[in-house]
DNA sequence: TACCTCCACGTTTTT
DNA sequence: CGTGGAGGTA
């Protein structure tokens, strides 16, 4: 009852689970038992009758998220939650469209595009308006586009200032329209379709906020402009918002992410109830005060400082390396260490800022025969095999879907070549219709004309033949009748991508079995029943909404390799966070704003907060990175942290110490320190400059006239000086 | 149409 | 250094 769901909850958990209908702003820090307070406050609902479980709505990020929320809120209460609005904002969004896809003015059997589909797509559109991609790159029109979208606006509403952004719009336009027209939809679409839906139709409007009395948001500091809006919308005035979320773990804002929304939160719902949840359950005392310590660097945040009940434990080990190769190799010696005091792989994390990183860590596992696993990389749905076959099942169920016809019309290659595909597109383009209807009507003359007519008759034989059939067989009979397994027979890789194919099949049948005759589960339950291609259509979405596992879990015990956006969330007993150096974490990109660099440290906390009883911190003198050697002094991050908390691991050579203890990294007389092109100066120098002051040489490149030298300068900071110009002295 | 070479580029990323 | 995309050639 409900002692037994309240019980071991310390007072601050208790008392935001036991709030009334009222909206609340959570602060949870690092291990503060985050998922739990959301996941018993809806347990609570429920079971004191202050909610029924299809009276609230709980969103998170990530499907994984929202699975095992749903997986801990069955295990709390002895009810089906199949029918619960538990998802991502996009799988509720996609939810909620699918019942009014007419309202929404979509077609019932509207498709999803991944981030992928949706860069084709564009980049198609801009062909059409002949527009030169020298000048506008695609990716930066589909950036301007989702974070236009992200906004809360449309192409009509867009600002803009200049003939670039006006160019822009136009892209906008044509490449909403062409969604429109071939019954597709991106990611944010489907957040801004829901929304306009809900603001334009108040009866919809009305119903679900009658519905919904209890709303839940987790990761609340990662919402954008848009969700939180859609938020908004459908809280209403009474409606209870109970938000969940750290500021100082924000390290999203890059992609649209406003932290900003938590002090609006207070503002706009919560009425100041504010609820700080700082007891950790997850870290030694010396990692959670080198956290403290360190986002107290930041300003502006709405205040929060973790405490254990543990003791401090042991010293965070610092490694100062000469080269990023023992780096790796001091990794590899203290991991076999660990396993060798019988700490599992799995238990241990390796964190880097940046993916680049990870290559000289996995050689150096590699070679120390020990099993690592990467997070990051392609995943199943996005595999070019399986986007081939859901290509292939999106034209069964949608034939105006030019993208996907584009993809596969001659793969495996059936005589439709580049001519026949550009003489269809001009057809399609000057009539106005769907790459299909001109395949169907307009066909070409001749040879190329009979195999567009031959591909044709393959579509519409599948779609014939797989009408009524489950939707395993469905996607079998496609996988089969493509010809996709004959095409990878004959290539080198082929095995790998057959498998994949079989494993696509597979997560059909169980796709089936879990989601698709449930009445109400999302994406199911809302679409008619007596649609054929209901069930597919559901898949479809699916396979977008939800692209898999980064890699099949093969490693069973297998060091987790990341970088530190990815371990947001997790939590190792030993953490090596690595490349502690100035330009790659903070990153140099971002180092140059006070709001970038605030959010590099923001990352640095969570990479701290990640590890409950060991942590390493490295760094080293130089790196290979871009085909070249920078030299990087350590981490200003390292210098936030007191010093007291800190322990060398290494004896380096020390030659000079400039602006505390970290400010200019010991340096070993040779290797790094090299002499540069006989022009007098050499990487490791110190110098003085009339302006920036001393500073030390960390990178050069160039020679003659073109020679640069970069320089860490005590006061001014990371420097790139033209030799010719900068007046240098030997310090 | 398939392969190959050259060139540009190089945070972070879920949906 | 390594990759991925584009464009050219057999």
């Amino acid at each position: 009852m409900t002692s037994s769901l309240l019980e071991g909850l310390n007072p601050q958990q208790l008392e935001a689970v036991t709030l009334p209908d009222v909206s609340a702003l959570i602060l949870a820090g690092a291990g503060s038992g985050k998922t739990r307070v959301l996941t018993t406050r809806i347990a609570w609902l429920i079971q004191t009758g202050h909610a029924s479980p299809g009276g609230l709505l709980a969103v998170t990020f990530t499907n994984k998220a929202a699975r095992e929320m749903l997986t801990r809120i069955s295990a709390m209460l002895p009810i089906n939650t199949r029918g619960m609005w538990v998802g991502t904002f996009h799988g509720l969004c996609n939810r909620m469209l699918r019942a009014h896809h007419r309202d929404a003015a979509l077609p019932q059997g509207f498709q999803i595009l991944d981030s992928q589909d949706q860069l084709s797509l564009v980049k198609r559109v801009m062909r059409g308006l002949g527009i030169d991609e020298e000048r506008y790159p695609a990716r930066q029109a589909q950036w301007f586009i989702n974070g236009a979208k992200d906004a809360g606006r449309r192409a009509s509403h867009v600002d803009t200032p200049d003939d670039f952004s006006r160019r822009l719009r136009d892209v906008y336009e044509a490449y909403d329209r062409q969604c429109q027209q071939e019954g597709v939809v991106d990611f944010a679409e489907l957040l801004l379709r829901a929304h306009e839906l809900l603001t334009r139709n108040e009866v919809l409007q009305e119903h679900y906020r009658t519905r919904f009395r209890h709303m839940l948001v987790d990761e609340f500091q990662d919402t954008n402009r848009l969700q939180y809006s859609w938020l908004k919308l459908l809280a209403g005035r009474d409606n209870a918002v109970f938000a969940v979320g750290d500021d100082d773990q924000s390290v999203y804002r890059f992609r649209g992410a406003e932290p900003g929304n938590m002090r609006h939160f207070e503002r706009d719902f919560a009425g100041g109830r504010v609820i700080r949840l700082e007891q950790n359950y997850r870290s030694h005392g010396n990692i959670l005060d080198a956290a403290n310590a360190l986002i107290s660097h930041n300003r502006g945040r709405l205040g929060k400082n973790l405490r254990t009940s543990e003791g401090s434990g042991e010293p965070l080990r610092v490694y100062e390396a000469p080269t990023d190769l023992d780096e790796a190799r001091f990794i590899v010696d203290e991991i076999r260490a660990l396993r060798a005091e019988g700490v599992r792989s799995d238990a241990m994390a390796v964190l880097y800022r940046s993916n680049a990183q990870s290559r000289v860590l996995e050689h150096a596992l590699f070679n120390a025969g020990l099993a690592y696993r990467v997070y990051g990389g392609l995943r199943f749905f996005e595999r070019q095999e399986i986007k081939h076959a859901l290509a292939y099942l999106r034209l069964v169920a949608n034939p105006e879907d030019d993208g996907a016809l584009l993809r596969v019309v001659n793969v495996p290659a059936r005589g439709i070549g580049a001519r026949s595909v550009e003489s269809l597109q001009e057809t399609a383009q000057t009539r106005g219709i769907s790459l299909w209807q001109a395949a169907c009507a307009h066909a070409p003359s001749g040879k190329a004309g009979a195999s567009v007519a031959t591909f044709i008759r393959l579509i519409e034989g599948l779609r014939a033949s797989v009408a009524g059939l489950p939707l395993a067989e469905t996607v079998q009979a496609v996988v089969d009748a493509s010809g996709l397994k004959d095409f990878y027979q004959s290539e080198k890789e082929g095995a790998d991508r057959i498998e994949n194919l079989d494993e696509l099949v597979n997560a059909a049948a169980a796709f089936n079995a879990e989601e698709v005759y449930d009445p109400n589960a999302p994406g199911g339950g809302v679409t008619d029943p007596a649609d054929p291609t209901a069930a597919l259509n559901a898949f479809l979405a699916h396979a977008a909404l939800e692209a898999g596992e980064h890699q099949a879990g093969v490693g069973e015990d297998a060091l987790q390799l990341m970088t530190v956006h990815a371990a947001k969330g997790l939590e190792f007993h030993a953490v090596f966070v690595s490349g502690l150096e100035e330009g790659l974490f903070p990153h140099e990109n971002s180092a140059t704003e006070d709001e970038g660099l605030e959010e590099e440290r923001r990352l640095m906390y969570v990479a701290l907060t990640r590890a409950r009883r060991r942590l390493y911190l490295t760094f080293a003198q130089s790196r290979m990175l871009h085909g070249q050697t920078r030299y990087n002094v350590a981490s200003r991050f390292l210098g936030e942290i007191p010093a007291a908390l800190l322990k060398r691991v290494n004896a380096p050579v020390v030659r000079g110490f400039a602006g505390g203890a970290f400010g200019i990294p010991a340096r070993v007389s040779a290797p790094a320190a090299e002499p540069m092109g006989g022009n007098g100066w050499r990487v490791g120098q110190g110098v003085t400059h009339p302006k920036f002051g001393q500073g030390v040489i960390v990178a050069a490149e160039g020679r003659g006239a073109d020679a640069r030298v970069q320089v860490n300068f005590r006061d001014a900071g990371m420097k790139w000086l033209a030799l010719e110009y900068a007046r240098l002295t030997p310090a």
